[in-house]
RNA sequence: CGGAGUGUAGCUCAGCCUGGUAGAGCACCGUCUUCGGGAGGCGGGGGCCGGAGGUUCAAAUCCUCUCACUCCGACCA
């Protein structure tokens, strides 16, 4: 993509609403614009890295037969008076009325649709289990939106729901996504680790929430060194074998949120203790039969008798991921993405818009990344070399290819590393090279 | 929802206390000089000073109400 025929609204400034790191450069990087308190406008540059995001999520979830569907964002108020929840949730919950006076919702989350759904199409045993998700925009009412699209009042999540015969086969479902998600966060070039959680009224060991580390994180976390240390890909998953030595590799160690922190078990560790802040990327959960029962998700059985399903909920935070990301990853002069991520792979900037030679370059590089595949941004503009530089990193594209008069004249280009700033003064036919490498 | 702030040019802000022609830097348009880490000169456009009411000869400035946004707390993916 070339920049002169782009829409990146940079900023030289930080707007004054922006207090925390990832705000501001999402702000400044031309990637969200706000709308209202906890809503915002997604321009191209932050409208792909949410799609690059949603892409490796969905993958992940395609990858174990979990299957897609689109509910709505609009609900009627009667499936929530069913299950009980209509009186139950607060002021939280965005409640309109349509022309014909019925009482409607904006979605907070999903679990009664795609309850109503299963009930009215499964009957049998042997539909049993499965597993669907959908990505959709969800309305929280916050009383206090903050941090950017952290903790908006629209947000995208992802929403996964599982439906089982019995217990220990919801286990088999949760376990299932617990792995899920330690590859996607992975994917995303995240590390994240799950922790406990209050598993409300259901009880039990199955709950947990995904973190990962920043400087900014919203709650503080304690957990033992190993955790940092562990990787998640160093495991060969059969998803359809028995992954519960996986999953309590990840949960023996002592993890915990603030609420839930254990000053003996602290005690106890010493020196491998580390605390942290965090924040929450994901949250898994099994709740049973709350929904199944009350919307009649009830299957035959083998024996000809009447089986409630048993169900547990697993969401990601789509768009806050994309200020998370941010958190975890940038430096004084902006974002930086991972690859997996990053709106662009490279950028290309032509240190002299003028210049004959050095645009030809420019020019060539651009149309062979380009014939490579390789997704480039080429920042063509008419501009000083100080602002293409500044924006470039404020962008945060994990490789730049920067062309200037100077080294067309002895036939090199400069590669920089964006996260650790390392250039190299090459040919472009390396350049090329090691982006295809 | 309690507490605290802020609303003046696209952005960052000064002016308000002590009422009297609405400002600066950046950005934008034109032009010249520049050209390897957010350049400089000259010229130019852009504002019902968040909104409503009040006090006054006169209100960005004082008073009342209201709306929006931000921060702290409680709450939360």
């Amino acid at each position: 993509m070339r920049l002169s025929a782009y829409f990146l609204p940079t900023l030289k400034e930080t707007p004054s609403e922006a207090q925390i790191v990832s705000h501001r450069l999402m702000l400044r990087a031309g990637m969200i614009r706000q709308s209202s308190a906890g809503i915002y406008s997604w321009l191209p540059m932050g409208l792909k890295v949410l799609r690059n995001i949603e892409q490796i999520v969905r993958e992940e979830q395609n990858a174990i037969n979990c299957h897609e569907v689109l509910m709505p964002t609009i609900q009627p108020a009667d499936l929530w008076r069913q299950s009980g929840r209509y009186d139950d949730y607060g002021p939280e919950m965005l409640r309109i009325r349509d022309r014909h006076d019925r009482d409607m919702l904006y979605g907070p989350t999903n679990e009664e649709q795609i309850t109503e759904i299963f009930a009215n199409s499964v009957r049998s045993y042997k539909d049993v289990p499965q597993l669907l998700y959908h990505i959709q925009w969800k309305f929280r009412d916050e009383v206090r939106p903050r941090f950017g699209v952290m903790r908006g009042r629209e947000f995208l999540m992802k929403d996964a729901y599982s439906f089982d015969l019995d217990k220990e086969s919801a286990r088999r479902s949760y376990n299932k996504m617990f792995v899920s998600y330690l590859k996607t966060y992975e994917r995303l070039g995240l590390k994240a680790i799950p922790m406990a959680a209050d598993t409300g009224p259901i009880g039990g060991d199955m709950s947990h929430e995904f973190l990962i580390l920043a400087e900014t994180g919203e709650s503080e976390i304690a957990c033992h060194r190993d955790f940092i240390d562990m990787s998640w890909s160093d495991y060969e998953v059969d998803f359809d074998g028995d992954l519960q030595p996986v999953v309590d590799k990840f949960t023996n160690q002592y993890a915990a949120t603030d609420e839930k922190r254990d000053p003996e078990a602290e005690k106890a560790l010493g020196e491998d203790l580390i605390t942290a802040r965090g924040i929450e990327v994901g949250h898994i959960f099994y709740f049973g039969d709350k929904y199944s029962s009350k919307l009649g998700a009830v299957v035959t059985g083998p024996e000809g008798e009447e089986i409630t399903v048993e169900m547990g909920s697993y969401g990601i935070g789509v768009s806050r991921l994309v200020g998370a990301i941010i958190e975890a990853s940038h430096d004084d002069n902006g974002i930086i993405w991972p690859e997996s991520i990053a709106p662009y792979r490279v950028g290309l900037i032509n240190l002299r818009h003028g210049d004959e030679a050095c645009t030809q370059t420019c020019d060539d590089m651009y149309a062979s990344l380009n014939e490579a595949g390789i997704d480039v941004l080429y920042d063509d503009r008419d501009k000083k070399a100080g602002a293409k530089f500044a924006d470039m990193d404020l962008i945060g594209l994990p490789w730049q290819i920067v062309i200037g008069p100077r080294g067309v004249k002895d036939g090199i280009v400069e590669f920089k590393n964006r996260k650790t700033g390392e250039r190299e003064e090459i040919s472009p036919v390396k350049a090329l090279n090691r982006l295809k490498g």
